[in-house]
DNA sequence: GCTGAAACAGTTTGTTG
DNA sequence: CAACAAACTGTTTCAGC
């Protein structure tokens, strides 16, 4: 991974229909060596998938809800059984086991308030959740798939 | 916005790169009317746009780390300044404003503790932050940024 | 409004400097 | 390694149903 990769990545990032023509002319590549970086990023898995993002409003889904829950269940079979009771739920988008006071942390994209109610019912009946607590969010002021290139690391093995 | 199209979404969030023909096959069209709908679902901002995902710890941001803030600023004038702020760094990648305890919290993506230092010192450096408290994410258990289509306004004109 | 085919653009591969 | 060009694949447009 060099400086070129980087600047690569930073354009597929935000646009992945881009021509590799077009992106070779902006790294300063023709488009067969651009080309043979991109392949290589998807191989190595630096590159994950290309996707389509979608307007939550546009999709009824503009509310977004992170759900913090406390458990007393600290150990890895709850854990999974956790994961996969959430891994049906298309409305939480994100998941992450947590440090400190909360164990778990998600963030739950709905319509409505009823809809979020709708989906705390469906929940609780799936699992036994000790300590649950809700935070709305009022709006969404950034919301980013891009992840920062700063901190990859350069490699640039030989110049 | 039929069930059709509810596909051709579906699809296109999971792996954008599918070609036409082959979601129209999947959706039982053929490849000119499943490019229509995703031509006018592109205009009507349905479809934002598309971008490459790629592997944060391949991109050394492996550790997550959620920052709540709350303030006194209740007024508009102060979110578009800290709004402006935020915007600065890519290492913010999620930010919303809250209802309840916290006023704000936001996502952040780092290598490690000690860039999050980095970050927070930076942060406070460039904007007034009276209650700030950072949760750390020990793992992220689930990530997606395929939204449920379940709520999407079915309209289906004629039929 | 769909199908099928033709025209076009972009990708992918191979050959050469 | 990069450039160039040929072959291929997918997109976009258009005529006919």
């Amino acid at each position: 991974m060099d400086k070129i990769d980087r600047k690569i990545l930073t354009l597929l990032q935000k646009d992945a229909t881009m021509p590799v023509a077009e992106i070779g002319r902006k790294v300063g590549l023709s488009t067969t060596p651009c080309w043979r970086r991109i392949q290589k990023m998807e191989e190595d898995g630096v590159i994950q998938r290309r996707v389509a993002v979608l307007d939550p409003a546009k999709v009824n889904v503009g509310v977004t809800v992170f759900v913090s829950v406390k458990t007393n269940e600290h150990n890895d079979a709850w854990m999974r059984k956790f994961s996969a009771v959430i891994d049906e739920f298309p409305e939480v988008v994100e998941f992450y086991r947590m440090s400190g006071e909360v164990d778990y942390l998600m963030r739950v994209v709905v319509p409505d308030i009823g809809a979020y109610d709708a989906f705390y019912k469906k929940l609780i009946s799936k699992i036994n959740l000790t300590d649950v607590s809700s935070a709305f969010a009022m709006g969404q002021i950034k919301y980013t798939t891009a992840l920062p290139l700063d901190f990859a690391i350069v490699v640039d093995d030989d110049k």
